[in-house]
DNA sequence: ACTATAATCAATTATTATATTGAACGCTGT
DNA sequence: ACAGCGTTCAATATAATAATTGATTATAGT
């Protein structure tokens, strides 16, 4: 085969994929599918996208193959195709951090509203988990919580954080995760028990990164 | 600031960034780019683009951050604003290998028909080169060697290589290497090699994936 | 069999991306 | 100052992408 001819059909391959991953929407289920196979009922519940809408979205991801579908019953659980797609979505975030000061203002802003601006690493965490030094805590919907999480963390959503806030122990730092770096339930989280006079950070990281770097474990 | 509102505009940021890889031309040029600063001319000469459209490809990655340009004289020479960029590169790339078997096919034909298919992995080079059993030839044209190349590399463009073949040694095995996985011309010099009865594999990897790891480095 | 629900499909419209052409700009050397 | 060259700009035509609407399909429970 000509070379020209082989380097143009690869090059397009590849583009297509990247295409597949380009676009905002999409990016945000992504995220969502990184936490656990979704129906599209759920990704609608969750972002500002039509049924009709998300459908075809997912369509375009799993037309990509960077997510598969699995039916049961009248519903349609879709997943990422492998851990090698939120790899990539990670290291685009990353880029996009690095290279885009407007990014890292926003979420700067954003977390000093809410007093979560100082994080803890996924590191950090698991030092001090083995050192007993922490609660964690899962503020994720309880669906996502049981399609997996931190091995130890409770679950309190966001929702339910106010009327479940004096079950806490006070002895203890909190340690709060979510869906990952852009998503705010932590924030709001640890802004709550800030103000319940709890000593508490958010995880810097979310599930997914930490699936990321402990792979296979539930 | 709002939830929704913050994380749309972060999403939209982060595609942007995404879209302006998602263009198999575009995605060529990124690994022209990988392997040191050049002109629009540079890029039009090694790819299937006309003046207009390399100009207006570059600036969208310059748009996007992805590129940086520095005007000398009458040539602007373009380069990535910094490894990270080539780093999603070849994310994207593996991300691409891996979920598309219709890729895989293609570079395994093409390598089959040049005889290169057994490749060095850039771990198994360092190994060998410390232990002086490897020749390290670098294929690409003397532009890019002059730019930066893996130190002891001598450079030989795969044009040049059939009038200058017979100034090798035939002691050692010959390692070939070029842009990176998906460029032809280590393959084609291996071909070569092979036919004159050398001893001759292609680093897997190129150029670019050497300078990843290792920064700074000449 | 009938109904309610989850998801998809098909058609339309609006928006955005891409390639081409020819003209214009800006720097260099004479 | 001017010619030549590399590059960019502007205008255009074409193609691809995205959101919305309403209709359709498939399944579970009654």
């Amino acid at each position: 085969m000509d070379v020209r001819e082989f380097k143009t059909q690869i090059y397009t391959e590849l583009a297509t994929v990247t295409k597949a991953l380009a676009n905002p929407h999409r990016l945000e289920v992504i995220e969502l599918l990184a936490q656990g196979p979704c129906s599209v009922e759920y990704i609608v519940e969750h972002t500002r996208l039509s049924m009709a809408n998300a459908s075809q979205h997912l369509q375009v991801l799993k037309k990509a193959r960077l997510a598969k579908a699995e039916k049961k019953g009248r519903y349609n659980y879709y997943s990422l195709s492998n851990s090698r797609v939120y790899e990539v979505w990670k290291v685009l975030r990353e880029l996009g951090f690095s290279q885009n000061a407007e990014i890292e203002r926003l979420i700067r802003d954003f977390r000093n509203a809410r007093q979560s601006l100082e994080t803890v690493s996924l590191q950090d965490l698991q030092q001090r988990i083995e050192n007993n030094e922490v609660l964690v805590l899962d503020v994720r919907p309880n669906e996502e919580y049981e399609e997996g999480h931190i091995p130890g963390a409770i679950s309190i959503p966001t929702g339910q954080l106010k009327e479940r806030i004096k079950d806490l122990p006070r002895d203890r730092q909190i340690v709060a995760y979510c869906r990952g770096p852009l998503c705010a339930m932590a924030d709001d989280a640890v802004e709550l028990l800030k103000q319940h006079g709890f000593e508490s950070k958010r995880l810097e990281e979310g599930y997914p990164e930490w699936m990321l770097q402990n792979p296979g474990v539930e």
